[in-house]
RNA sequence: GUGGAUGUAGCUCAGCUGGUUAGAGCGCCAGGUUGUGGCCCUGGAGGCCACGGGUUCGAAUCCCGUCAUUCACCCCA
């Protein structure tokens, strides 16, 4: 059998439910902070990520889903949000416009990794991102946003870590010091930060090996080496996010994995999830836009993984309801009811489908059709409504209606018929009553409508 | 990329140290009720026991390999 490939998976109708209301929670607040969608292609120029995102990061080295097209360049599905916003600003010159522009998105991005509990080769994140403004209140705003998403969908207990790792200016004087530092002590530390050491050097602060811990515990923290507008930022930051009571705890090894990041880095966590704990992430980066060719253009965002907030949201405060519903179920009953013609119970599915479809047209298709009538005239009045196409038994067709939990039931047959009638069955309430056909209309508007629908 | 665990019906799982017709619960279909759902009872459909090889008189069961799932490391959302 053919399987959906590693690391990917369909949403089936109880999932994706889920998705919709989730979906549905991230535009409303987005709106609410006065964030507007944005909607960037699946697939970038590879150099857009190599540039940006950094040629010695995990993701752009091993990573990326990169393929050439017919036409041969070299194309890769996104692995993050950010760079492509950046591009697509540039492309349209939306700095031209009133700034700061305030954007999100919600889509997949791919990264070849390992699956693991909360983390797929194809997965989706929410982002949010300001463009054009370098003050901290900008910073607080995101971190705000995200804090905001978190506790409406019921997590309780994030925990906020912050940094700053500085601008290119005072990290390269940092990064320097951190070097000797380390050089010093390289036989302490393991093999893969011995490597990390000349090539993205304040990696190795966030490896977990007991070992480097012990040598990184002594070293010197970037915190000591902000220029003075990095300082400012630093603290007016934190005083701010001190103010709106947001509780953070800086942590100096919280480094992000994407070059592009200056200054401010953030990350918020739910520890129930297990090791994939981080919820969100993210930070500013005042020099993405000019890297893609843009003017200075200073900027700070987050991204959220879905999947792993679907899962957090089942572990908390506020599950989402998978229930379906339908307002009505349409019940055509004629002497045929089976459309099988009493196919033996033994045969299979598929043995019996086909019969059904072949059914000649018998005495009962005024009723059907009737009844096919009433489904449609139901849905013209801006109800759900379905019916059974395999005309099954009364009881049978009952039964499909309890399980799709529809509140009302309609029944046509031949009693009804002759009367010109419709029965009409209240399924939570339990009530039935037969109604002129010619009225029923009038009846469902009255009785029906207005008595609300939750969505 | 590294290490561990697990693969039996649509789903969740039994199947003792190898022994012949592979089970349960839920779900699905039908009947008990000549036209009424939920509860109950009865019957039915549905399994190359992940795949390939090996050991054995005999393998779902033991061994090896492959693949998949999963947890952790790495990294990240």
């Amino acid at each position: 059998m053919l399987r959906a490939p590693r690391g990917t998976g369909d949403v089936l109708p109880s999932e994706s439910r889920k998705w919709i209301c989730l979906e549905k929670v991230l535009r409303e607040i987005s709106f609410k902070y006065n964030f507007e969608e944005i909607r960037t292609p699946v697939f970038e120029h590879t150099e857009l990520f190599s540039r940006t995102v950094g040629e010695s990061t995990d993701i752009v080295e091993k990573e990326m889903y990169t393929f050439e097209d017919k036409g041969g360049r070299s194309l890769t599905l996104r692995p993050e949000g950010t760079a492509p916003v950046a591009r697509a600003f540039l492309e349209h010159s939306l700095g031209q416009g009133p700034l700061p522009q305030k954007l999100f998105y919600i889509g997949p991005m791919f990264r070849y990794e390992k699956p693991q509990a909360g983390r797929y080769r194809e997965f989706h994140q929410y982002g949010a991102e300001i463009l054009g403004s370098p003050s901290p209140y900008s910073d607080v705003e995101i971190i705000a946003l995200a804090v905001d998403i978190a506790e409406s969908l019921g997590l309780t207990g994030t925990k906020l870590v912050i940094n700053s790792i500085g601008c290119p200016v005072c990290r390269e004087r940092y990064r320097g010091d951190l070097i000797k530092y380390l050089s010093a002590r390289s036989d302490a530390v393991c093999e893969d930060c011995r490597k990390r050491l000349s090539k993205n050097p304040l990696r190795v602060l966030d490896c977990k090996n007991v070992s480097c811990k012990a040598v990184t515990s002594g070293a010197p923290s970037m915190l000591d080496y902000l220029c003075e507008d990095c300082q400012k930022h630093w603290e007016g930051l934190r005083e701010l996010l001190l103010r709106m009571g947001l509780s953070y705890e800086v942590d100096t090894s919280l480094v992000r994995g994407l070059d592009y990041y200056t200054k401010t880095v953030f990350e918020l966590k739910w520890p129930p999830l297990g090791a994939q704990d981080a919820v969100a992430g993210g930070g500013r980066y005042d020099g993405l836009v000019e890297a893609l060719g843009g003017k200075h253009t200073p900027g700070v965002g987050f991204a959220m993984g879905l999947e792993r907030i679907l899962l957090a949201v089942e572990k908390g405060e506020k599950p989402f309801r998978e229930e379906r519903a339908l307002d009505f179920f349409v019940i055509a009953l004629g002497q045929e009811t089976r459309l099988d013609g009493g196919e033996k119970a033994s045969a299979t599915r598929d043995e019996r489908i086909p019969a059904a479809q072949n059914a000649a047209p018998g005495a009962d298709d005024d009723i059907f059709r009737r009844g096919f009538f009433l489904v449609r005239e139901i849905r013209s009045l801006g109800l759900s409504c379905d019916f059974d196409p395999l005309r099954r038994s009364l009881k049978a067709q009952m039964k499909q209606a309890d399980r799709l939990n529809a509140r009302y039931v309609a029944i046509l047959g031949e009693e009804e018929l002759e009367k010109k009638m419709v029965s009409i069955r209240s399924m939570k309430e339990g009530w039935q009553k037969e109604i002129p056909l010619e009225s029923v209309r009038d009846f469902i508007e009255k009785e029906v409508l207005g008595r609300g629908n939750q969505c």
